[in-house]
DNA sequence: GGATGGTTTAACTAAATAGTTAAATTATTC
DNA sequence: GAATAATTTAACTATTTAGTTAAACCATCC
């Protein structure tokens, strides 16, 4: 009883944090903050987890933990290159979907060239970008993908998800901007990812 | 000399800011820092400038000041549309290059659906949105490019460029991520603008 | 040199901040 | 029920924060 009351206020603080930290950074957050959305005491954030250097990589490691996990899982060696770069494709949208969060937060490790961002979250990405990789020079060597850098297309790839994801707020917001993707909403929307994925295959077919 | 001095004690403020804005996002600028690091006194700030929010806009203001002028400088109407759409690109790598405070700041931006962003911001926006969407346009009419999402496409140009110029701070930090992209340095080096510019005029071809 | 206007400074204000401490409360075990 | 351990609380500490104020300083003009 009691280890499961300590669990559950250590995931009510890690849900709050992640959406401030989210919200306005690292430096932005607030402690107290944090404490209030989460409805505990600020002292219990520092006795179940720490300080809030702590805190922050506790909430990336937390939402970032099993996407890898999600990519193995999604990408089948019987599938064809094609078949693979899309499952790629659509994974990313899955993960960003739903841990909108963890996208923010990777966005300002970007602006702050990763400043606060754990050891561990790299070798994550480097994972990530290695399954990419095998998929291009697969590609390649079967004589259907032309030879390209690897790193460009995943960075093509987030890129646009995670920035159709990301600005669809924004769009709401500013009446110059709604008439830029006739499908709004809170999901990166099935018509813009099946787009992305036409416009990534045809990007790398030979 | 007098205007001349308080001209350059607001360019000071403005350097500044902009670094320290793109570093730790709004709510974690402190204004003390912003004036230290400007050589200032803080109550300068307030007098040149005004409060923090309004710092914060004439930040993106200044920065983002004459985007779409190159835009439209570089983009000829008598080019082609897989030239102009080439410089397109060419010219969304200049700009980030020549302003990567600028694309800190919207990166963050979009982490907080767009929260500080000043309505004139969104307008500049749009008037990119609407010269890409002019290109497609162009090509789709006359045969050269399939018809598509033009702001998927914008996305995917502008997330590949920040994404790649943002990532190269955390590449030289962790090891990991030293083999992802074999050039580095602080530009989007000519090789991975290239080979964007390859890939989506690929991925928009017919 | 004095008047005027612009700029800068040092000190201030009220509130907020990350982290700490020790007591109170709750849960578990025998 | 008592002892022990885990969790939570309220208050505290020293520092920092955004913004303000009025005086000092500087530049220009007649």
């Amino acid at each position: 009883m009691t280890k499961l009351r300590g669990k559950q206020t250590t995931q009510r603080i890690l849900n709050a944090a992640a959406g401030i930290f989210s919200d306005v950074g690292f430096e932005g957050a607030r402690v107290d903050e944090i404490a209030r959305v989460a409805g505990v005491n600020k002292a219990m954030i520092y006795y179940h987890i720490g300080d809030k250097k702590a805190l922050y990589a506790r909430v990336i490691h937390h939402a970032f933990g099993n996407a890898v996990e999600q990519f193995t899982r999604n990408i089948k060696s019987t599938q064809s290159p094609q078949n693979k770069l899309r499952a790629f494709i659509r994974t990313v949208v899955e993960v960003v979907d739903r841990h909108p969060e963890l996208a923010a937060i990777m966005l300002r490790e970007q602006a702050s060239g990763g400043k606060n961002l754990p050891e561990t979250v790299a070798q994550d990405l480097a994972r990530i970008v290695g399954i990419i990789s095998g998929i291009l020079a697969e590609g390649a060597q079967k004589g259907v993908f032309v030879k390209t850098i690897p790193f460009v297309v995943h960075m093509m790839i987030i890129g646009a998800v995670v920035f159709l994801k990301m600005s669809s707020p924004i769009r709401s917001k500013f009446p110059a901007l709604s008439d830029t993707l006739s499908i709004s909403g809170d999901k990166v929307s099935d018509m813009a990812a099946a787009e992305i994925e036409n416009l990534v295959l045809n990007a790398v077919r030979k």
